[in-house]
DNA sequence: ATAAAACCTTGATCTGAATCAAGACACTAC
DNA sequence: GTAGTGTCTTGATTCAGATCAAGGTTTTAT
């Protein structure tokens, strides 16, 4: 029927190598090997589709999702189709967790960006693990908080600072989490990329060739050379090109 | 010296009047009366004049607050002093958690918008309590959850609503949380206001002004009647006036 | 009651970036 | 290798709302 989900599922059920994927997580760090096979139980394999959606704004909340491999996104969409990407995210991270301790639906919707492996922990069985070991529930409020945090830094990009600076600002967090200070590569389509800073397709463009222009970056395709860090760093807090 | 704080402090310290301040405080609900009295033995009372910082952003986070009375914001500053309030709380709400399960240091800062009493958890011995009190652990899932899913609203509506849209929804908001369809106070100045939704003042006059004209509501100073709730929504919703 | 401070409103002007259109470039499927 | 699809770039135009200035209103302190 409609509702059929399309991917396939599989299940780890106290495997070894399971168990060794979910070691991997930084959310079940500490977590004991008894603790880890619990949870291989309890953890349901998907694999989903470029472009394939997993789940919908204002559905219910049904458990916490985890990639395993590709790439997700988390957003929302305006009533005239505008997208704005709440978040990009790969292998370890977690996400759909609000409506687990909150009740109520998907604050918004995720999409598999590319071709993705999802690991899913129903709501229940995922509480009553949580309400028994400690070590979890701190490492679920350090998640949550740490998420808190990159929304205050989204929130004060969108209001407080201009496109140049939004996009100077997102290149050097990236080259952070690539650890290179001479070039990083971009983990998704420039389209996308405008959907997460708050901008368009054609503003990305025209930011890039002034900066470009510049000689702050240099431009391949998807490969994006930084040739003068601290200039995007003074453009990412001055904001001015 | 220069880090003095000027605000008064005093303890609970077991009383019967301070536990009772406690359990009204939904973060507590459902603890046990050991549990509120051990509480009570942790928690620090201060008091803060209008305008006074409550905490720095970039300082070092020491523990939770929570507001007993009065009113404070959280926000950010750009670097050309211009401000973004992150939220507005109320008696009963809890903030300034992010660097207590995550370490590192304040997203944001906190200043009382009014005299305020607050009452201040610290973090050692508040996660104490939680590693041993698994219901005030998924209490704090559930108020960190709740505030994620407050942010997901406002990033969607810096980035896909235009002003007029936003007071609207602001407006409607207010109504909820007043419990009142058919009138609302402005809880913080039209100034604050234009911080918190993201605009200017000059525009929040000019947009009043607009649905007023156009028999959306009728403004007082700071009580705002709302005449056509149907068409405030409508237009929190398409954008337009 | 009055002065000072804080807040708000109105008018005029400017601007960053969205929108629309069109065509070029890169990637995928066959 | 080629056609189709998706993505990106460039030019021209428009506009929502910011900025600046000035004066009015409300609130607070004395």
């Amino acid at each position: 029927m409609c509702c059929r989900n399309r991917h396939s599922e599989n299940f780890f059920k106290g495997a070894v190598y399971g168990i060794k994927i979910l070691k991997t997580i930084a959310l079940f760090s500490g977590l004991s090997a008894d603790q880890l096979e619990t949870l291989s139980y309890i953890a349901v394999r998907k694999a989903y589709k470029r472009g394939e959606m997993i789940f919908h704004e204002g559905n219910k909340g049904n458990g916490i999702y985890i990639v395993e491999t590709g790439r997700i996104k988390v957003f929302k969409l305006s009533m005239d189709g505008k997208e704005q990407i709440l978040h990009v995210y790969g292998p370890g991270h977690t996400f759909g967790e609000v409506p687990v301790f909150q009740g109520k639906n998907f604050p918004a919707s995720s999409m598999a960006l590319e071709p993705a492996g999802i690991i899913f922990l129903p709501r229940d069985r995922f509480v009553k693990l949580i309400t028994s070991t400690p070590a979890l529930g701190m490492n679920m409020l350090a998640d949550l908080s740490r998420r808190l945090r990159d929304f205050t830094v989204q929130i004060e990009a969108l209001s407080l600072k201009e496109v140049p600076a939004r996009l100077a600002a997102y290149l050097l967090t990236l080259s952070r989490e690539q650890n290179n200070e001479a070039r990083v590569s971009l983990p998704i389509s420039k389209a996308q990329l405008s959907n997460l800073i708050g901008t368009t397709p054609e503003t990305i463009s025209r930011m890039f060739k002034k900066m470009g222009d510049a000689g702050l970056i240099a431009v391949q395709t998807r490969t994006i050379e930084i040739q003068d860090k601290e200039g995007l760093k003074e453009l990412s807090e001055s904001g001015r090109l």
